[in-house]
DNA sequence: AATATATGAACGGTCGTTCGTTCATTTAGA
DNA sequence: TCTAAATGAACGAACGACCGTTCATATATT
């Protein structure tokens, strides 16, 4: 028998996930109605709620899912050995990762949402906790071995280093440009936490 | 006779304009109806239509007058003498402003509604354009006198340096905390233009 | 008299959600 | 084994509220 603790257990519920995003990356959040989540779902609007209790749901559901794919860096970043090096891989991936104009826009919008619904806050702030404290400890590891300055404030310092990131990927969907700059990105940061 | 170049001659608009910018922030935009705007401003439903074509105009009259605040800041980097101690006034200030959490929110909102009305997303170009163009001017000129280190790309650096100020503020909406790390964003940017 | 400003009813839609119902499948009782 | 009860996925009409915009009309200003 398969293992059904988590809630996606169900496809169906997968099934309206996946159609839910298609949506939200299309028109936004607010944009989409119900109606265009079932109807791209492939399945009638009262069923919908069989499955999820309404559309803030749906999107809690979207912010769950998208905080797994960000466990994978978590994991660079803890079991990588030379800091430096670690570093750099983790600028290079998070970076391509997060400007993904998917990825941008998603996250833009559940931020735009997470302001006034504390739910969907609650999730984002997890989300990003594990990954502040992974980067953290890599940053005072990386100055007790003297590849990096040493930090006041670790972690305020690895939140200002997702914030270049991050801020960067929102930046980019505003710019017609392919995706330049990957070397000064390096640059910058490499200078933020030299010694 | 007053000057009319401006769209904002009449009172009437800059009243309905200080009202939306109130509904925007409370509410967001697609959750504030025109009514609540009119409500606010204390005139008739019917009549905020002789002042603004529509909703979208008042949103894009309210990221015109955002432009203007962004001035000040051009003249401080570009008026300054010393590049270091020019750089570190501005990031002060800026930072400041940016993480006023109502500046905070209404860029969030106009950010989100930018991504899908090409015609907000020009307004919000041409702000941008302004201060990175400045900034990158700046550290050129660090650069030559050696405040700072040589910069392939003072333009994207200068966007990069935009981001974390700006990536710092959306991050700090979502924190109770009410507002820390001030040392840290300048030693992080220090090192990142730093010799 | 002419023009600018103001009003709110009305329009055609869309919104998120609820509801009564159908129906295939599973479980329980005999 | 045959039947009866229970389950829950599926449907789409219906609900009341709200949406942005238009318009006929009234009031005030010049």
């Amino acid at each position: 028998m398969a293992e059904k603790t988590k809630p996606a257990a169900h496809p169906r519920r997968l099934q309206i996930v996946e159609a839910a995003l298609a949506c939200f990356l299309e028109a936004g959040y607010h944009q989409t109605g119900v109606r265009d989540i079932a109807r791209r779902a492939g399945i009638s609007l009262g069923n919908l709620y069989n499955h999820f209790s309404g559309k803030e749901a749906v999107l809690a559901e979207i912010a769950r899912l998208e905080a797994d794919e960000l466990r994978p860096f978590c994991t660079i970043l803890t079991e990588g050995r030379d800091p430096h090096a670690t570093l750099r891989r983790f600028v290079s991936d998070y970076a391509a990762y997060a400007s993904r104009p998917e990825n941008a826009v998603l996250g833009l919008e559940i931020l735009s949402e997470a302001i006034r619904a504390p739910r969907i806050a609650a999730l984002f702030s997890d989300n990003r906790a594990a990954l502040v404290t992974a980067l953290a400890d890599l940053l005072a590891r990386g100055s007790k071995s003297g590849a990096f300055r040493p930090f006041d404030t670790p972690k305020e310092t690895a939140r200002l280093l997702l914030d270049v990131i991050e801020g960067r990927a929102l930046r980019t969907l505003l710019e017609e440009k392919p995706q330049a700059g990957k070397d000064a990105l390096w640059s910058f940061v490499e200078g933020a936490v030299g010694v």
